[in-house]
DNA sequence: CTGAAAGCGCTTACAG
DNA sequence: CTGAAAGCGCTTACAG
């Protein structure tokens, strides 16, 4: 009942703590058949080591720290999956970090420094100021960003490509025709949001197309503001009226199709509505959502990758001094896809029976 | 640089490591003067307790384990939200096992609970068989399950009622006039799906409705085969067909629409459609999608407010021998609600110009 | 290849 | 109210 220790698996297996200890190290030292009767008293006797005493004698713990948004997204999921498969295979357990509104994120960030919690940090969708984070990555403290916001900053991260995936999106719609393309955007604090954005922007551009700024409309993810500033947009005279709308996300593209229904257009068929995300409902609502899947379950898998990369062979270089980080910062920026289902269709040829042409070149 | 230990700040303010300590401890034997200043010389320098050492030496960590199915629910964000709001406040950490498949169940039960990781165990929507747990628990391991499938294991739980949740969806469906109703069903081995579904039948036999064998389809959460089972019911003769339809989740009820949709079906005019778990994208689609909400965010709350009694004042009790769990398990069954949104509409007064009646009372 | 000893950074009786 | 000492369960040189 009570917890074995080494002392007791030693006595057990008529051998010194430190032959044991040696075994549990896989040090090569130890004699084959000793380390194989050392390791069947264990098992026998279902020995796990302390956690909390080798992380003390060791001076390191298994532990990395996870700091996520507190929202119920459907992306901070999806990373854990890809970390999780990767952590677990390692050995690494993972510790999780909410952010809620009443934390102290400064305070937080230096308790997992300096009480040596965790070896190692992965950032998720962080909001707060990434200052203290640098400096705890120059204190030595292994940091990687998952699809943070602010990618420009001086750590390690991985995003998905979300500039290209405009491009894509967009190319997507002007392949089909479409020309008066209208833009609703995401939270423009957003790195991510930023770059869907400027993709909007230089392929219409490069497509020989002037983006109309009455086209561009601030949606900040808040359904409300979304559905009014799409029934602006579906209010605007026939030949101004945009015939496709890129969403900078699904849920976005939503309540876009449903202002398209309350004034009346259908989705193809008047209107295009491509999403930003792949979220498990799009396949299922009417019309499927054609939109840009971000990879986050392998953006987890290569965030944990990289991190215990930087974390390193934990036993040898232990004591190695300031591990000196490598001098290019890894910033790994994965592709998106696009994944076509049925919210777009050809740009209607005549929308109204006058058929008014609706070419802008530019 | 190098991490202060209580012995540098022992030194620094001139006292003994004890003392110190004491202070660490909110000891009420030291001197409210001297406390005063050695809380000043540790803020200072930053100073933040040893973790291991802390863990070590006390016996136990401010741990508490979280097991997640590897999934990326909505529900898990959800419940964690919940979870991290009562945890953060009160200095427990919470480390993160998602199950994956390759993880090794026992294995990592045993890890948890010998190495003395986590001083308590949540254990969110769990798939695998729950007997490990109990004995963990039976050895002193608090573990509470959240929105787990068997609720009928001699262990304290908290889960939404589904029952009752059930019976409030198709109460609402009735009051509109609706007798036949279908139940598309979710992964019967669960046993909230389970209790979905029992709600539906005693719903329906107490209404003096007479449950139709043939209105109930399984889904299995498996969108293809929801979809293909949605037609089956879509394609019975006019008479036969249902007017509304139960969903065991919204994404469930997403596919029903489609299906209906697809059949030529309008929601609600032609047949109603209630869902349940109110996700984030049920009040964006077309059309809003009526449903029971599941209260994640608090069951997630309730659930690490109960782990946190179990687990103790942790400093007082720490010897206490093996702590008698209390007789009575807690077992917290929470209220869910109606959303109304716009899927449920009143029965059809007559489906076809024909005017059948469609009633079939028991 | 194995063992005795010191040490990791705290806590906790026990003296004073 | 404060300090010296032992102990928590490991690991890691250092001998042998």
């Amino acid at each position: 009942m009570a917890k074995l220790t080494i002392r007791d698996i030693a006595a057990l297996s008529g051998l010194s703590k430190s032959t044991v200890s040696l075994v549990l190290n896989n040090s090569p030292k130890v004699d084959p058949a000793t380390r194989r009767h050392v390791l069947a008293v264990m098992r026998r006797h279902r020995y796990v080591p302390s956690f909390a005493a080798t992380a003390l004698a060791k001076g390191s713990t298994r532990l990395i720290g996870m700091v996520v948004p507190g929202l119920s997204w459907h992306m901070v999921a999806s990373i854990n999956i890809g970390v999780a498969a990767v952590t677990e295979r390692s050995g690494f357990d993972i510790i999780l970090y909410t952010a809620t509104n009443d934390r102290d994120y400064g305070s937080l960030i230096d308790r997992i420094l300096t009480s040596s919690m965790a070896s190692g940090l992965l950032v998720v969708s962080h909001e707060q100021p990434l200052e203290p984070l640098v400096q705890l990555h120059e204190e030595g403290l292994p940091v990687v960003l998952v699809n943070t916001i602010d990618a420009d900053v001086a750590l390690p991260s991985v995003t998905a490509d979300n500039y290209d995936g405009a491009l894509t999106a967009m190319d997507h719609l002007l392949q089909l025709g479409h020309e008066r393309i209208a833009c609703v955007q995401g939270r423009m604090t957003y790195r991510c949001c930023q770059d869907r954005y400027r993709g909007y922007l230089d392929s219409l551009r490069s497509a020989g197309l002037q983006p109309d700024p009455e086209l561009t409309k601030p949606g900040d993810f808040l359904p409300e503001q979304i559905r009014s500033r799409s029934h602006e947009l579906f209010a605007l005279p026939a030949d101004q009226r945009p015939t496709a709308v890129f969403a900078h996300s699904d849920v976005t593209a939503y309540a876009v199709m449903t202002a398209a229904a309350e004034a009346g257009l259908r989705v193809p068929e008047d209107v295009s509505v491509i999403g930003f995300d792949d979220i498990e409902s799009a396949a299922q609502i009417r019309p499927p959502l054609t939109t840009i899947q971000q990879p986050f379950i392998d953006m987890g898998k290569r965030a944990a990758e990289m991190l215990l990369a930087e974390i390193g062979p934990t036993d040898d270089s232990s004591e190695a001094d300031v591990v000196e980080p490598p001098a290019e910062l890894p910033r790994l920026v994965m592709p998106t896809s696009l994944i076509v289902r049925a919210s777009c269709g050809p740009v209607p040829v005549t929308r109204s029976p006058r058929g008014r042409s609706q070419t802008t070149k530019a």
